[in-house]
DNA sequence: GATGAATGAGACTTCATTCAT
DNA sequence: GATGAATGAAGTCTCATTCAT
């Protein structure tokens, strides 16, 4: 049984650690997306992640910064890839869409959705998460749909009021979300079909 | 001092008890809207109604029988309200004017916008509450939508598909209700400006 | 209308008082008898009493003095009626069925074995308790069977040692007492055979 | 400094562990003993056994469940022991003895009369607990008792028709444990020479 | 006298957090 | 690092007792 270069088992250990950090967060977001922030046990979310009740210490340091760590962690990786889509090259409509078929594939599609309920849900408890929220998502995605809207209206493909609302653009979505948490099951929603019709109705039909 | 009518002494009781009751579901009202359910304390929804703990308990028979009352006292009066408009009669622009104007002024107006941040927050959790809200708000106003759209596109008023997604017309007002409670104090947003455009973008620009 | 006499008018009120107190009294039993002391609850009490919460207070100062003041009405009145057996002017054996003839009808057949039962409950916690039933039973009720034992002795009828434990006598009828109330239904028990062989084995088998 | 081998450290731990559920289980029967069910506080039962309120729920599950498994522990071995007496090889009079014996330094010498006290205070509320002492005590000792009675019977040893009714031997023991616990300190009881005058009773005079 | 709404101390139970192993 | 037994503050709910009507 040979030694293990230092440098590999530090390694390991690295790896292994954060293994189990995400772990803890995947199960945190499964517990927390069912009960909020005050009904969720730390119990429950160590047993989903596998590993004792003190490890969850070892990673965050109390319930508190597990929960904000949580919503941070979600949100990153997504504006940065909304934020790396060309907006000079492309026709508004087609940026919309494209826009759209991210937030259907990476937010309704995924478990981001139930991150969106929290914050909805968590803000007025926790003004610093909603701050946050505002600061790294809603202040950077805005803007983009803002200057989106902008150049389509400067182009009239779109009713220049509307550029000055951007959240009109996004409101689809977000009854999407709360319609999927909260009545899917007592009447599906075709969001598809709907954010279809929404576009057209800000562009005008699609004449392709 | 002549002895009160028994009609008369029995009113004032039941005024004093409906007032105590209402006093409960006010301050209940109050507390749920900051931390939801599970952050709650009845200590403090006590305190805020002037009552000892336990007269709590002399009106609803525990925690989630006031949080389910409290949600279903604050919507019952306002559907009947809508439900009473006169469909028929009106312009389908001018009925949706009346109807959100009713939304701004008895819902983002009231602490009502914070019992649907409460739904749509506890709905997971409580699925017999988003079941309810559900069948007796959303069950009842989306349909009244949606008949409007169906009339406004018969007339060519409307896109005929909206009236395939009546959420259409009401997501800026849930938008509006999350923003109001999260965002506004960093970045206040006109609702009332943000709506005409929505109906401009719906029924076309207004021409009068 | 005729004002009726003042005596009257009192004496009514007095009956009328009395049997509340008796009706309360009545219900406690009931109650007291399922549960023990703590578990009971005045609410239930002044339900099946058909009075008020408050009423309760009326006549009696508090929980403990209604639960004592039961427990000593249930027996002042047996063991007076006890004590008037004559037991200069029969034989032994004749006595001693007669004793228990009172006994199983007076206690077994009626609440008082729930009495007794309570009084084994609830003695440890209310050594007054205990104290007052041995000086007001058990102390009046064991020196008679002594003395009828003793007499019995004197004669032949019985081992001369079983005067010096009087309690031998009546260890069927606490064992039937406590049959009764918590095995009864899961294997019956014929109280009166059992006493019928205790008494022979006490007094040879009845030669008549 | 050798480390220890996982086997005792495991076993140190369930040794504690053990140790801790059998303090809890003690400081319970001196509560329950006193004030039966309700009227026990499990914070003094905690403060007895030297552990926190919470760690109690580590060990049982609930109040009840704590009362519930008292009682089955106290119980169990002791109904082993007596199964385990030979019923064959021995004059029925001395068999007899021997269960007396045991009787008087396993009951009535130990908390145990205690535990049969808080069955008769607390059957009718728990009718489970009054079944389940039938089942597992009662329904295997008298059985024991009813055939050592048979067999004497057939010997002529004693009166035959004491074998139906095995609750005539044990009798004095249900009375001994009663003024054990109610009246011994106001009329001390010579249980012992009870026994023996009962013994006499039932088999004759010893005449060795 | 009678009522029953109101009170608030106190019970059971949970769960975030700690710490010896 | 990892564990999970232990802690105890804090929450929900009950119920004996009071008191205005």
């Amino acid at each position: 049984m040979p030694a293990r270069r230092p440098g590999a088992r530090t390694s390991d250990r690295a790896t292994r650690s954060a293994a189990r950090r995400q772990a803890i967060l995947d199960a945190a977001l499964d517990e927390f997306a069912v009960g909020g922030f005050a009904a969720t046990r730390l119990d429950d979310v160590a047993k989903r992640a596998g590993v004792a009740k003190g490890t969850i210490y070892l990673y965050f340091s109390d319930k508190e910064a597990l929960f904000q760590e949580l919503l941070r962690s979600m949100f990153g990786p997504l504006v940065g890839a909304l934020t790396k889509i060309p907006v000079e090259h492309l026709p508004a409509r087609e940026l919309a869409e494209r826009m759209i078929a991210i937030f259907i594939r990476e937010v309704l599609g995924t478990r981001r959705k139930d991150v969106i309920r929290l914050i909805i849900a968590e803000g007025p408890r926790f003004p610093k998460l909603a701050e946050f929220h505002y600061r790294e998502v809603i202040g950077r995605v805005l803007p983009m749909v803002q200057a989106l809207l902008t150049r389509a209206a400067e182009r009239g493909e779109v009713d220049p009021r509307v550029a000055k609302f951007p959240q009109l653009l996004v409101a689809p979505g977000i009854v999407a979300i709360v319609w999927k948490s909260l009545f899917d099951r007592l009447a599906p929603l075709d969001v598809e079909a709907m954010m279809r019709v929404h576009l057209d109705l800000l562009f005008g039909p699609r004449t392709s």
